[in-house]
DNA sequence: CCGCTCATGTAACAGGTTACATGATTTA
DNA sequence: TAAATCATGTAACCTGTTACATGAGCGG
C-alpha cells in the first residue's frame, strides 16, 4: 500500500487537481513512481474518505469543473509513519532486460529497433530531468540550494531519476552496438 | 504476463530447479527482475502444463527429491514472440524515493538509517555483480568476450544491474551527507 | 473537422503479496 | 541446539491493468 504515499508526497508542494497528479505519475514522479490515471482518482477518493487528503471544488468556465487537493494533518501524520516504518527494497521490472537475457537465443532485429527507441526516451528523459533541475535549484548552485533550500526533497529524487536515464542511454547504446556488431560477424562468417 | 518469459529467459542457461530459480529471483535476476517462491513455483507448474518447460524428477538423498526444468522447443518459440511485442516502459517504484521525496515534511532520522543500509546492499551487490561479470567473461577481456562468447545476454543485463546498484549508492551517500548536514545545520541555527 | 488537452470515473480481470503449511539435513 | 538451507506448495487477499464511458473547448 504506497501508492497512496506516492501521492501525499507528490501533494506535498502545493494542491493539485486528480488530473495534474496524473499527469505527474504518468512521467513518473521524477521516475521513482508510475501509475495510470484511474488509480490515481480511486486513491484519491479513498484518500479523501479516511481524511488524509482533503479536496475543494474549483468552478472553472472553459473547463469542466476540477476538485483541488491537498495534504491534510493526519495525511502528514501517515507519511510520518510510512516514513518510520521499514521499506521494501526497490525492484526493477524491465521486460527489455528479459529479452536482451534471452539475445543468444532469439531474433535481434525487433530487440535492436526497441533499445533504439528505449534509447530515445531515455535522452528525453534526461533532457526533462535537467530542465526540472535547473528549474527547482533557480540560480544557486547545487550545493547551495541543497545546502538552503527549503524543499530539496524532490530535487533529490530528480538526481536519482536523472542518472537512471543516463545510465539506461549508456547501456542502450552499449547493447545495440554490440549486438549489430556480432550480426554483422556472423552475416559475414 | 512477462513473469513466465523471465522464467524462460532464467532457464535458457541450463536445468534448474524451482528452488533455483527462486533463488536467482530474490536476488533478483541481474537485478532486473524480482519474484517471490511461491509466484515462481505457481509459475513453473503452469508453464510445463502448457508445454513450454519441461521437468524431470532428480532423485536425491541427503536431500528432498527435486524437479529439474528446462526450456521446451515451445517456450523458445513464446520467447521469441515475447521479444518480437512490444515492451512496455520499465519502471521503478522505489518506497525509499517517496520517503526522500517528503523528506523536507518529516522526520529524517530512520530515514538516513534507512539510505544507510541501502547503501550497504548496493555495496554489497556491486560486488556479487562485479564477480559475476568476472566469472562470465572468464579470462578474456570484456571487449572479447561480448564479440565472441556464445552467451553474452546475462552478461549485458548484469552490466546493467551493475551500473545501476553503483547509481545507488552514489545517490544514497550524497543524500545521507546532504540530510546530515542540514539537521547539524538546523540544530546549530 | 480531427486530434489533443482537460476532467473524472466504473467494472472486470490479471497479476502479485502475505500468510499458512511441512519437514529433513547441514552448519555454526 | 538453534538457525540456515534445501524443497515444494495452497488459499485468501490486495493491487494494478485493461477496457469502457462521457463530454466540452482549443489549435492546426
Amino acid at each position: 500500500m504506497a501508492l497512496r504515499h506516492a501521492v501525499l508526497a507528490a501533494l506535498l508542494d502545493g494542491e493539485l487537481s486528480g488530473y495534474q497528479v496524473a499527469k505527474a505519475f504518468d512521467i513518473g514522479v521524477a521516475n521513482f513512481w508510475y501509475a495510470q490515471p484511474q488509480q490515481l482518482y480511486a486513491e484519491l477518493t479513498r484518500l479523501e474518505k479516511e481524511g488524509l487528503v482533503a479536496g475543494r471544488e474549483v468552478v472553472q468556465e472553459s473547463r469542466p469543473n476540477k476538485r483541488l487537493f491537498h495534504v491534510t494533518d493526519a495525511g502528514l501524520a501517515e507519511l510520518e509513519a510510512f516514513t518510520a516504518a521499514a521499506a521494501k527494497p526497490a525492484f526493477v521490472r524491465d521486460d527489455l532486460l528479459v529479452k536482451v537475457q534471452a539475445a543468444d537465443h532469439v531474433d535481434t532485429h525487433a530487440l535492436v529497433a526497441e533499445l533504439t527507441e528505449r534509447a530515445t526516451v531515455a535522452q528525453a528523459k534526461t533532457a526533462l530531468f535537467g530542465d526540472l533541475l535547473r528549474r527547482l535549484r533557480g540560480d544557486r548552485t547545487e550545493e547551495e540550494f541543497l545546502r538552503h533550500g527549503d524543499r530539496i526533497g524532490p530535487y533529490l529524487t530528480c538526481l536519482r531519476g536523472l542518472a537512471f536515464e543516463r545510465e539506461n542511454l549508456d547501456w542502450c547504446t552499449r547493447t545495440i552496438a554490440v549486438l549489430e556488431e556480432r550480426r554483422q560477424a556472423r552475416s559475414r562468417h
